[in-house]
DNA sequence: ACACTCCGTGGACGCCATCGACCGGAGCCT
DNA sequence: AGGCTCCGGTCGATGGCGTCCACGGAGTGT
């Protein structure tokens, strides 16, 4: 992970469709040598795919919610997880600090179907409580930052 | 917005490199006719870029935090909004119902930046609280959810 | 029926991805 | 020091891909 590595990936988080040629001419190397590069930075872990980011309204998911939820004292966490896992309009999990255990951004087309995954989510063995906040707009999400050159 | 639009929507929304070649043959079209499709995804507003999705400790991002802003009642709520967009730490910024009028979504490589991000949050005009939880652990992030075959 | 538009196909051509061969420097053993 | 090995790069070749263009059929309004 050195610093033409480091190039790399901020050049893929902001276009993952730059063509190997291309980025070989941003970093000054070869096709090839970026070629490896790349593949090495895939297989390690470092990047974990290539997304194309969708106006969310555009394919019928206009309403964003982020829900807390608090666990039961005697609740099995990772059968809260699993039981998460399995909702698809969860579309990021995050384990808290705090009384409330998971935070989770959920993305529905309708408020009705809001109530529905809150009820379902209410309903999960392990689950003592909720808390939703709906988003009015999104402002910006996963805004790629500059990546510092720190020496690791 | 057809049918095909919406499985080229899924399939870039899974693999956001694969070639106009296998995107044609998965949805049975010729390349030129999905280059074109693509091509209107991309400045009808549909598709708004391609990232490649990193590992965030990978790049010296391992601290994760959501904030909640509760605004002064005078608040010029575009004069925080751009204060906010100056501090690249934010990754993503939701304009929330609730006492809480924003929520921020920040990645820091330490607890010490995160504490300089919270001071600057409070010092920043026109906020008058800010409430932070942090990420233990992410356990998913962005997961994209199947298309549903709504008719629009 | 005609012309027009939209949206596709097929062909052509230059660039790109990808493989294999080669090469030079770093580290190491003798 | 000399030489071995390994790592990671360049170079060259080739098959596939991206992309432009000309063409054609379906649907539509006059």
């Amino acid at each position: 992970m050195d610093a033409i590595d480091r190039s790399l990936v901020e050049l893929l988080r902001g276009n993952a469709r730059l063509s190997y040629a291309e980025l070989a001419r941003q970093v000054g190397l070869s096709a090839p040598a970026v070629h490896e590069r790349v593949g090495k930075l895939e297989s390690g872990g470092v990047i974990r795919a290539y997304r194309a980011e969708v106006e969310p309204e555009s394919i019928g998911l206009g309403v964003t919610a982020l829900i807390g939820i608090v666990e039961d004292s005697d609740a099995d966490t990772d059968d809260v997880l699993e039981a998460f896992r399995q909702m698809p309009e969860i579309e990021s999990c995050y384990f808290m600090a705090g009384v409330e255990s998971f935070l989770l951004k959920a993305r529905v087309g309708t408020i009705a179907e809001l109530e529905q995954l809150i009820v379902r989510l209410n309903r999960t063995p392990g689950v003592a409580s909720t808390r939703t906040g709906i988003a009015l707009s999104t402002k910006w999400e996963n805004r790629p930052q500059p990546i510092e050159p720190v020496t690791s």
